[in-house]
Parts: structure tokens; C-alpha cells; sequence
DNA sequence: AACAAAAATGATAATCATTCGCAAACACAG
DNA sequence: CTGTGTTTGCGAATGATTATCATTTTTGTT
């Protein structure tokens, strides 16, 4: 019995979440195999539904949890955009802040060196360190 | 029977709503006037009891009906920072973000040009026109 | 491999902020 | 002053999220 792809895959997260001081079990894995290997930003009803995909006997209340969890513990990133439910992202690629499409409620992502020092520049002539911040930039498609 | 103080400010309060077509009633007065008047950032709950203070008759689906319309009709601001309910403020005063101190809950405001700018610069490269944004700095107290 | 203690799960009830539905009260153009 | 369209107050409904609790799993230890 050789060691498959998916089982690999599966070791690595039973891995970070076991490094994260948490306990590993099917569902924690199957909700972070879906955060991870997506491209976009889904919403707990989403995740629910792409876990349940591999594991039918997720609940929805898990799926809570389990981002509550991994959220906590720093590998998964919660946002909440205007009038909408919280949504997910892994944090393994570098820190970046976000579009919105007004129009079709895509979310483009992009980063600014530049800003991140404005901000911290002026939080420290207030007296601040800034601990975390959020930066969304509710957008239409330049017309031509 | 002279003009008072009170009334002269009410008068206003009416013709701004007026002029924004919206029909004057004494309960949007009296929340118009508690948002004209605080310096801080109250939630609904707040709203009402203040504005109740004034006029007991008011209700709490009437301040969040009356919120949402002075929202519409661009005489104040919706802020929903991290795990709080929003947060409404007029907006005479020029455009500016919030620091949000995470100990005390405390809201300061800043200013920056130069991240506006860079904002647009940044939207504009990736075809978009920014139409709002929304720009939090979660901060400490920086320690001496 | 079997065990016990601690933690996680599923199903469902509860919570919280906010919105709705509707009959009664009100605003305002004529 | 009157009619019509709005707004209000009340309470019920909603939607997202959290809490409860009995049952099942995980995992460190024999």
C-alpha cells in the first residue's frame, strides 16, 4: 500500500494543525484542505458545502468552529466585507489588502509597502502601535 | 413668544431634510440632532437612548429606519469595526479613517492624503475606480 | 491494543443585531 | 381642512453566529 498524493497532503495539514496545539481530526483537516487549496475567499455556508463534498457528516457548527479555531491559532484569516458573512483566506502568502468589485463582488487582492508604512507612521504621531488594520477598497471597473 | 436656541437648530435639522427629500418627522429630528451634536461614534442602541431622552415615543425600529435613510441620502456614516455592532457619525466634518484603540475601544480619527492618493493610484492600476473605502488601523497605546 | 480523561462533534436551541409586516398616526400638497 | 402616501410602534421574523449537551473521537498512557 503506497502512500498516496491526497495522503501526503493530508499529513502535511494533520501536521501544522498538530504544531498549532490543535487536535486533529477528519473535519479540521477536510475544512482546511478546502481554505487551502482555494483560490478565492469563501464563506462558512461555502466552506460547508466543499467540505461536505469529502466528508458528508461535517455539521455546519464544526465548520464554525473549525475556522473559529484556525483563526485563532494565525493560519487562517477572517473578513468581513460590507453587508456580507465573514469570509476565509489561508495566511501562507504574504500580507495583502483587498478590492471589491461593487458590481460582481469579486475580490481582487493587492498589497502597498507604501501604505503599510503610511499607516504606521501615523498611528505612531497619534501614540500607536498598530497592532492589525484593514484596508478595503470598495471599487467599479474603470470605464473606458 | 420668541425664537429659542432649540429651535433655530431644529429648523436647520428640518430643512436639511427636507432638502434631501426626506419628509420631516419629530423622531428623525431628534436623531438627526443627537448625531449632529456628539462628538463620538454611537451605535443604534445608543442613538435610542439618547434620542429617547429627548422623546420617549421613539422607537428602536424607528432609529434603525431613520439611520439607514440619513445613510441613503449621504447626511451620515455606517462604521462596523471588528466584532461591534455599526457605528453612525454625520458627515459635515472632511473625509477621514478611524484608529481603533483595542484596549479601551476608543475611536480616534486621521487623515492622509497620500494613502488616499496612493488608494486611487493602486485601484487605477488594476482597472478599477475606487468609489469608497474603508480604512481601519486596530491599534495599542505605544509603550514608552 | 485497550483505557481513561479531555476535547471535538452533531443536532438543535439560543442569541444578537437588524429587518419586516401591519394597523394606526402623521406629513404635507392641494 | 382633507385625502393620500409615509412614517411610526409594536412585535414577529430573519440571518449569521454561538452555546448547550449528550455522544463520539482523539490522544497520552498503561
Amino acid at each position: 500500500m503506497t502512500t498516496t498524493e491526497a495522503d501526503h497532503q493530508t499529513g502535511k495539514l494533520a501536521a501544522e494543525l498538530r504544531l498549532a496545539g490543535l487536535r486533529v481530526t477528519a473535519q479540521r483537516i477536510g475544512v482546511l484542505q478546502v481554505i487551502s487549496e482555494t483560490e478565492d475567499h469563501p464563506d462558512v455556508e461555502e466552506l460547508y458545502r466543499r467540505a461536505r463534498a469529502a466528508d458528508p457528516k461535517t455539521s455546519i457548527a464544526t465548520v464554525y468552529r473549525t475556522v473559529a479555531a484556525l483563526v485563532q491559532a494565525g493560519m487562517v484569516q477572517r473578513h468581513v466585507f460590507e453587508g456580507a458573512s465573514a469570509r476565509y483566506e489561508r495566511v501562507d502568502k504574504r500580507h495583502h489588502d483587498h478590492i471589491v468589485d461593487l458590481d460582481t463582488g469579486e475580490i481582487v487582492e493587492f498589497q502597498s509597502d507604501r501604505i503599510e508604512q503610511l499607516q504606521s507612521e501615523i498611528a505612531a504621531r497619534m501614540g500607536y502601535d498598530v497592532i492589525h488594520h484593514r484596508l478595503e477598497l470598495y471599487c467599479r471597473r474603470r470605464q473606458a
